[in-house]
RNA sequence: GGAGAGAUGGCAGAGUGGUCGAAUGCGACGGUCUUGAAAACCGUUAGGCUGGCAACGGUCUCCAGGGUUCGAAUCCCUGUCUCUCCGCCA
């Protein structure tokens, strides 16, 4: 969430932002309400204070009777101040965060695409989708997934499985190479206030989050919860240079009303694994921060040898904790329709969210005046099952239907193809 | 899953109904002393919200949420976590 003050300060700038982030919240409401809150606080405390400077010792019978009631006034303006702040923080967390100056404004098809490494492949054959390609080999098994765990359930078999495991290794080592060596295992759900934290709302009708009955639990769908979570309340000591981490974790997602051609196979699943990058910095140190996850990605990606392009995510499109968000989208033959091959689709992604989930999971570092601030925190993915395995088929088939295994992957497996 | 014990400031640890945001010790920071350091001594040492130009105030927070009471760190209930014992288990 953004500073009240600053949202009072800078009333234009936020409903102007508001607008660009095509999200629908009363500022002027929020103002009215941080106002009352006010106002109401002090006439609380007030009474507080009188109630307190009469209960220092034992007060006479008559007294008593007297305080009895302003003690019973006290506890029904406790309750108007409960409802008044639900209502405060309620509007205050629909804000979304500040947009950088250079993502483009705009709806999500909007986005600036900054870099693309090379043609697709105009493959002189007609290329399979994953689908096709895994399920003839028997890799992948929907069919049994959806008799054991429901819709869009899958059982990975065989190569496919040795293919994650090396996935997450390669990624492992990339990590390593550019000195990210801290790496966390994360529980895979998690209280729902930590998913508050990040920004999920786990409560009422979602279509993402599966929440666990009877718990106040849900399953996470993506360790950035757990890895804010981890750090949340704390003050973390910025004093040796950011903190930059490894998480993996399951992830699971609802995708509620998610089907048609473009979420087939392994696209839009329910549960897949990451390796995730997550970092924890001083202010002056985001920007340049998420350039080096940005870089790291594309590292990973390019190693892959898979055609890709890395876009600039437009307003509309950032979501509420994103400052700016930068994807990369790998082609695929699956996004492809009557007119083209194939199409871009999401593969990684890379948040800077400044310090607006670190206001609401209260990370704070220490500055260089001694004082506690707000730090920065961005993540970004650097391994994801499922989407990845989509990209490497679809790219790297032959007219065998037969997947080469790319030079830099071939380190963690024994196959050369699969 | 059962039985018991516990959760207090950066840490350790007092505090079982009123003047307690909280003794004491350690640590940290500042000062005196010293050529410098150590020791000793003196002092400072939570965060949120809020009022005020400021000086300086108000209030909340002793795991969390409820409750009892004129008044709660202290009493009651619920939950979470930790420890010990039993059971079960990879």
């Amino acid at each position: 969430m953004l500073d009240i003050k600053f949202i009072r300060e800078n009333t234009d700038l936020i409903i102007q932002n508001c607008q660009d982030r095509r999200t629908k919240v009363d500022i002027h409401g929020l103002l009215k309400l941080d106002d009352q809150r006010k106002t109401h606080q002090q006439l609380l405390d007030s009474k507080r204070s009188e109630l307190k400077s009469s209960s220092k010792s034992k007060p006479t019978p008559e007294k008593i009777a007297q305080l009895k009631q302003l003690s019973q006034s006290i506890k029904e303006l406790e309750e108007q101040e409960r409802q008044i702040l639900e209502k405060f923080y309620d509007q205050l967390s629909k804000v979304p965060n500040l947009t950088h100056k250079d993502s483009p404004i705009g709806e999500e098809a909007d986005f600036n695409v900054l870099y693309k490494n090379m043609e697709p492949k105009k493959f002189d054959f007609t290329p399979k989708d994953h689908l096709e390609l895994f399920e003839s080999k028997g890799l992948v098994d929907f069919k049994s997934g959806s008799k054991v765990a429901g819709h869009k359930s899958y059982f990975a078999k065989n190569e496919l499985v040795h293919l994650n495991n090396a996935l997450i290794q390669y990624g492992i080592s990339v990590l390593a190479k550019n000195s990210i060596t801290d790496i966390y295992e994360t529980p895979d759900f998690a209280l729902k206030s930590m998913l508050q934290n990040a920004g999920f709302n786990p409560r009422g009708d979602s279509d993402e989050i599966y929440n666990i009955e009877g718990e106040e639990l849900s399953l996470i769908g993506t360790s950035e919860i757990t890895m804010l979570g981890y750090y949340a309340n704390e003050v973390v000591d910025l004093s040796k240079g950011p903190k930059i981490f490894a998480a993996i974790s399951k992830c699971f997602r609802k995708e509620g009303g998610s089907y048609g051609r473009t979420s087939k196979g392994l696209y839009r699943v329910h549960q897949f694994s990451k390796l995730e990058i997550f970092a924890i910095c001083k202010p002056e140190d985001s920007e340049q921060i998420h350039e080096k996850i940005k870089n790291i990605e594309l590292q990973i990606v390019d190693g892959l040898e898979i055609p890709y392009q890395l876009i600039d995510i437009a307003s509309a499109d950032l979501g509420g904790a994103a400052y700016r968000k930068y994807d990369i989208e790998a082609y695929m033959i699956m996004k492809g329709d009557e007119q083209n091959q194939g199409d871009y689709g999401e593969i990684t992604s890379t948040s800077n969210c400044l310090d607006y989930q670190a206001r609401r999971a209260n990370i704070k570092y220490v500055d260089a005046n001694g004082k506690k601030q707000f730090a920065h925190t961005l993540n970004g993915t650097a391994i994801v099952t499922s989407r990845l395995p989509i990209a490497l088929a679809e790219n790297h088939q032959d007219q065998d239907g037969n997947i080469h295994i790319p030079k830099a992957l071939q380190e963690f497996t024994k196959f050369k193809q699969i």
